[in-house]
Order: C-alpha cells, then structure tokens, then sequence
DNA sequence: ATGGGTACCTGTCTGC
DNA sequence: TGCAGACAGGTACCCA
C-alpha cells in the first residue's frame, strides 16, 4: 500500500507530536518482515527525536537522554559508574527504522483500546502509544544504531534519490535510463533511480507525462525524461496534500481514509474511459504487477 | 551486472 | 452457500 506519499503523510501526521517524548515500552507481536532483537525490552526511557523519512521508510530517532536536564546531579562525582551501568542495560543511541509495507499504518493514541489481531508494534510513550497496523505483515521494524551503521546503510543504500530533492533534474534520469533496458513502468517501481513511485503512483505519473510504461528506459529523450520528472513530482505532490491514497488497508495516524484513489486518472480503471482521449483503459501487467494506461495517449 | 521470477502473509472479491 | 483462485499499495533474495 504505502507509496512515498502515504509515507510522508504519516511522517508529517506523527513527527511533531513525538518529538521530545519518552518511550515507555515496546511491545511486539506477531513477527514483521524482519525479526527485531531483544533491543525492544531496552527501549524504556529512549527519547524520540525528530521523525524523517527516506524513500518509502521511516526513522525514528530514539536518544539517550542522558544529557538532559532533568535530573541534576553533580556529574563529575558519580558520572563514570553511572554511565558505565546505562551503558550496559539500555542500547546506544539510534532508532528505529519502520516500513508500512504493503498493508501497514501507524496510529498514535492517548488511550489505546486493547491490541488488534493485526497489530504488531506498539511504542508506549509519553506522547500516547504509537502502533503499527499491518495485516499482511510485509512491514518492518528494525533496530539500527544510527543511520551509518547496519542494517540502516543496507536497507537505505540501495535507494535512489527523493524526488523532491532539487538537486534531481530530468537530465540525472536520463543518464540514469540510458544504461538500462526495462520497461520505464519497472524501472520507476525499483525505485533505485528515483524513489517513492509505488504501484499507484507510477501509472499514474506516466499517464500524466503521457508516455507508454512498455517504453525502454534508454529510449527515452531529455525531454521526455524532465516531462516524467515533473509529472511524477506533480503526481506525489497532489496524492500527499490529499491524504495519501487507500485502497483499502491504508489510515493516516487519526484513523482517516486517504483522498487520491478517487483522483487516480487511469490506476483501477480498466475500460473506462481515458478522461483525455476516451479510449479505454488498459490494463496489463509488467514484473508481476498490473499496469494501467491509455493506449492512445501516452506514446512509445 | 542486469533482469526476471519467487517468496513473504492475510484478507477480500469473483466466478463456478 | 461453499470453495478455489486471483489479486492487493513492497522489496529482498536467488537464479539465469
């Protein structure tokens, strides 16, 4: 489910509420995509710092508190054997890197009713109790000490760039698509190019720069390039300030439905008409996953 | 190295 | 009504 924009609706719908606050525990349930070590029962009384997202994942900064404030003592008496203690019971600083996968979502709660069959994570905080829904459990949830070291460099390395980023021009796609022999459609969905066009998003964007997702990447022209740039950015742009999209499983942290799917111009609409042209929708599917397009307007 | 297929898991919908 | 089969927003991994 998740594309970038669901993502970074999440991001922006959780980063400001738990920034500062103190976990209380964690919780786990039905094993995610990858197992998370003993890590969890260590969390307890991490400080959560600023939410980020790369790509379709999520980094949750959770900090030591140990140089805050809040607790005075005269530091030069008694500070090596008490950090040496901390420093043995509760993990270094790091985070949490989190992804939705295909089904999941994150909600946070003042007061949580009891766990559902499909809840899988729960980060119990001052700020209420984060929780990730996910019922196919394609999702994750992984401990990394920083965002330099394992598993964060594996999972984010192979990523490519974020589409907002301005550094990203329609020229750096077209040097990127000259080596490649795919279909356009798979290219933008292996997302080490440019990231954040899932399924939805990346017919949709190639319907609205109106080129044929079959079309060999090397095939592309500059131009063509800085058009699927644009409309990709315009695409992302449009689906977060609507929600995100749900097609079914998808809720933003209140528990509310995304708006796009009903904006979606070609994405599940096999045979209706083109809202250009007319011609019916195709649908075929590309690397296993169903693609959808106009026949007549979107060119070789 | 690139690119295709497989696997992970559960729920929902369709057609017989 | 029951049931098999297809399909669903992602992506790491294995093999040609």
């Amino acid at each position: 489910m998740p594309e970038l924009p669901e993502v970074e609706v999440t991001r922006a719908g959780l980063a400001d509420r738990l920034l500062g606050a103190r976990v209380r525990s964690a919780t786990l349930g039905k094993p995610l995509r990858w197992p998370l070590g003993r890590e969890v029962a260590a969390l307890s009384g991490l400080q959560v710092g600023q939410l980020m997202r790369r790509g379709k994942y999520l980094w949750l900064p959770l900090q030591h508190p140990g140089a805050e404030p809040w607790f005075q003592r005269p530091a030069a008496v008694d500070a090596p054997p008490l950090a040496a203690a901390a420093a043995a019971e509760v993990p270094r600083s790091g985070g949490l890197l989190l992804h939705l996968g295909m089904s999941g979502s994150l909600a946070l709660t003042e007061q949580p009713g009891p766990a559902g069959p499909h809840d899988h994570f729960e980060l119990a905080t001052t700020a209420g109790t984060l929780r990730l829904t996910d019922p196919r459990r394609f999702g994750a949830v992984v401990w990394s000490d920083g965002l330099d070291t394992a598993p964060a460099t594996k999972l984010l390395g192979v990523l490519g760039a974020e589409p907002f980023d301005p550094a990203l021009t329609g020229a750096h796609l077209y040097m990127a698509f000259q080596q490649r022999r795919t279909a356009v459609k798979t290219a933008l969905l292996a997302g080490d190019v440019v990231v954040g066009a899932g399924n939805i998003y990346a017919s949709e964007a190639l319907f609205r720069a109106r080129i044929d997702p079959r079309t060999p990447c090397r095939r592309l022209s500059l131009a063509r390039c800085e058009r699927l740039l644009a409309a990709l950015r315009d695409t992302l742009a449009q689906a977060i300030a609507l929600g995100g999209s749900t097609l079914r499983d998808f809720k933003d942290v209140h528990g509310m439905a995304g708006g796009f799917q009903a904006q979606a111009l070609v994405y599940g609409r096999e045979g209706q008409p083109c809202p250009s042209c007319g011609a019916p929708v195709r649908r075929i599917v590309q690397g296993m996953r169903a693609t959808y397009f106009c026949g007549r307007c979107q060119k070789r």
